[in-house]
DNA sequence: GACTTGAAAGACAGCGTTGTCACCTAACGT
DNA sequence: ACGTTAGGTGACAACGCTGTCTTTCAAGTC
């Protein structure tokens, strides 16, 4: 297993050791056929650049760190895939480390993962990146890191996230012009950061359309499908039930799915049932839900792809917004006629 | 960010830096109170080593590169979470890579992974443990591997797994026990392994308690819930509907029970439906699914812990198996009275 | 034509570890 | 008492790159 090194490269290519870093970097002051002559010898000797070595000697490492904790499975999972994807593209790899316990280990966890392994960026999914310890550390040992979908705290680094405010009003405007007025709401955690923003939107689009707001209509949930079917319970049976129902993530709303079913209420005939999220669940109940495509992989992708190529950004533009998706599938329909 | 290296422990504990290496890699030969005295000093400096340089000066790295390839999301973040888990406890890190593409470019694309950075072992996840140019390259390599589930070639290293045709069987038995004796199976995706081994596992079950097996209760799946749908669709308007559904996954058995509500029969009161995985959807229908937990956190962190730590294996137990669990929630219950 | 200049390329010293080998010392055998 | 041995320790050279500094060389300049 004697590995191809930048000697071995560098000999073929009848050139130093040097020449060679310089043409893999990209560094000015090679002249055009140097450069050919280097990169046919790489070509031909399949040569790759070793990583460790690379860290050891240089400032860059090629490691991007991706931080999460524990919220859902697939949710983690989209998240990674979306940042393989940044980083397979340039030659990066992803370091996955999660970061948990209580507030207080948080700074020295980060510590020390920054003092092992130096990394050229790190990706913070939430609700990682919502921990100042965490952003404390990045920030005074100046790693560059991207926040996916940050709950607040804006001015703290460059981020990635999607308007989830504007999106719950698109998705009331549309249940709204498909004749509901009679909309029921059901919030999410209370301490999430969507939960506020989400609901402002619901608000918003009925004002916006002269609907009142029934305090009524609004219901408490977690996120779970067990505050989906309870808040259900106590909105359908309201003397005056909703027609329609917004959950605002797709697990309350196949909860909501759930209770109406049990009522005998045909969904999306009797009462219409949308979520959030684009969740794998969304596809796989039935009718399938009518919901809000939150772009999960691409924010991840982008987020890794900004600390791979900071001058892709220009100054001032350093966060990006990325574009949600109203994705209409069966569980909507117009009110029931009264 | 002038860190703290082995040359700064070692003045402070006033020996050399190779003996702080020994330390730090529990190498023998070294007196008990030069231990003391070495470790005191990393723990006053907090010292942590310095991982590039471990991995080009030595012959371990402290990485551990998980492959996987996009089977569902959460199935990926949990294996991620059980890997992640092994790893941190020892002060290793978790290198996450893609496999995808065709299958001519594996063998190159793994190539280049490890000739870029060197790692102490990798974890398979399904489907990249049954990749054999993947196998191919480690094993000329000599990197240690250990495969997740795999689905044949059980000669090729180590691999963790669960009893798949137990699992099935033991759920049929408890159907059985329920008192149902005409029950449908839903197969899986033909070319998956976990397919044939749960069938098999159902069938057993029929035999064993000398239920006669009839042909059209057993029908194709693809483990999706569309495929469920259909499979439920076909089982339900036979002339003589089985009592109970065993789908081999649990977003087919989700399929089943919505083709159920669909046709006004209550679950469980009409028609019990069983799953197998325990994935998070189970719990998100209503009534919650009973199911077969797969261990796939555990399983993951296995063997991330066998590459750790090779020798708690001893020869001839190279491989793990894990234990499943029936977990019984509310989609079964005994057939309705004829 | 000698002199300046800047682009192009090379020499060489690290980076922070581990591996190898040499060294020292105290305990052992005879 | 003296070689022998093995445990304990240190010196120093890799490992494969990049950063810094130096050198070379061809093209201008007057």
């Amino acid at each position: 297993m004697t590995s191809i090194t930048i000697t071995d490269v560098a000999e073929r290519a009848g050139v130093s050791i040097k020449t060679v870093s310089r043409v893999l970097n990209s560094e000015p002051n090679v002249r055009e056929d140097t450069r050919a002559k280097v990169l046919g010898a790489v070509k031909v000797l399949n040569y790759r650049p070793n990583y460790a070595a690379r860290a050891l000697a240089g400032s860059r490492s090629y490691l991007i760190g991706l931080y999460y904790d524990n919220p859902s499975p697939s949710y983690v999972g989209e998240v990674q895939y979306g940042a393989v994807k940044a980083c397979r593209e340039t030659g990066h790899h992803l370091l996955v480390e999660q970061i948990d316990g209580e507030k207080d280990t948080w700074r020295t966890q980060v510590e020390s993962l920054l003092r092992q392994v130096k990394v050229d960026g790190v990706v913070l999914s939430p609700p990682v990146c919502d921990r100042s310890p965490v952003l404390d550390v990045l920030e005074e040992q100046k790693i560059p890191f991207v926040r996916i979908a940050p709950a607040g705290d804006w001015d703290r680094g460059p981020y990635v996230y999607m308007d989830d405010k504007r999106a719950a009003r698109d998705m009331t405007a549309y249940l709204l012009s498909l004749g509901h007025r009679r909309i029921g709401f059901v919030k999410g955690h209370p301490e999430h950061a969507a939960t506020q923003a989400r609901l402002a939107g619901f608000t918003q689009a009925l004002t916006e359309a002269g609907v009142p707001l029934d305090p009524a209509y609004v219901q408490g949930g977690a996120f779970t499908f067990r505050s989906g079917f309870g808040a259900a319970e106590r909105l359908l049976n309201l003397p005056l039930p909703p027609t329609a129902i917004f959950a605002s993530n797709d697990e309350m709303a196949v909860g909501v799915m759930a209770v109406a079913n049990r009522m005998q209420l045909n969904v999306p005939r009797d009462v219409s049932v949308v979520g959030f999220d684009d969740a794998p669940i969304a596809q796989s109940v039935w009718p399938q839900l009518t919901t809000v495509r939150q772009p999960v992989v691409e924010m991840a992708e982008a987020a890794a792809a900004m600390l791979i190529q900071p001058r892709a950004s220009p100054p001032g533009t350093r966060s990006r917004m990325l574009e949600f998706a109203l994705i209409v599938r069966g569980s909507a329909a117009p009110p029931p006629l009264a």
